[in-house]
DNA sequence: GGCATGTGCTAACTTTTTTTGGCATGTGCA
DNA sequence: TGCACATGCCAAAAAAAGTTAGCACATGCC
């Protein structure tokens, strides 16, 4: 109803997830890779030389991205034998109002919770 | 169309606007501060209160989202005399999806200019 | 006055993120 | 073999963000 998922069927993130998503999109560079691979699909090395950015600052950038599910990658090999990685952007559609907020706050980790916490709500 | 914005009438913003309204948004403590402030307006120390955090760690984060143009502050005086800061939030609605992150890419401010760079661009 | 409430500030510290540079691997081809 | 192009990784420096602690001010009230 408010925000809508990265990977799989849609259905909406939870607050820890926003929170990523949020902050891997919340950089120049990242919102650029996204827009370059929205018009077409990369490699690596060609996604570099578009954007005039190091590989190596790159990688980093395409990591955060696969991880937060906006980007995927997929090795092809080229007809001289290259491997290249390809990368290419995911479905994603989020909607950011006071009221989608609201509701992704409610399933935020609770405060105070060191790393390696989940919830222990439901069953299991 | 795609984005809607925080102050004013309804417009789109720019990439260096989103991409600040996401690292803003982008924080537990702000998502909550967020929250909490869309169901009911407060001020400032009853909402550190409320949170569980100190007062200067509170102000920092609402400093960005003021900055951000998420929320605003209005300072009333109590029938006791005190002067009390509150906050509300701002009506916002931002959509995103790689289309919109596209769109909002090309007003992005060129790589390597650094800080205090203006868009020459419109009239003014 | 002393205590509780509200506000503000800043300096210093800790943690996270971003960026750079170097080095290693592999391929095809002249 | 040596060059061009593809991939990967890692350590260290640099920059940015988050957090704490302490002090300042004002008010009302016992």
């Amino acid at each position: 109803m408010t925000t809508s998922v990265p990977g799989g069927e849609p259905r909406d993130l939870g607050g820890d997830e926003l929170v990523r998503v949020l902050a891997t999109l919340a950089n120049p560079h990242r919102l650029r890779v996204v827009a370059a691979l929205s018009r077409e699909r990369m490699y690596v090395s060609e996604l570099a030389r578009a954007l005039g950015i190091s590989r190596a600052l790159l990688q980093v950038h395409l990591r955060k991205l696969e991880a937060a599910g906006l980007v995927t990658a997929r090795v092809e090999v080229s007809e001289d034998g290259k491997a290249m990685k390809f990368y290419e952007v995911n479905r994603f559609a989020i909607q950011l109002t006071p009221e989608t907020v609201e509701a992704a706050e409610r399933t935020l980790t609770p405060p105070g919770d060191g790393p390696g916490e989940q919830k222990t709500k439901g069953s299991m």
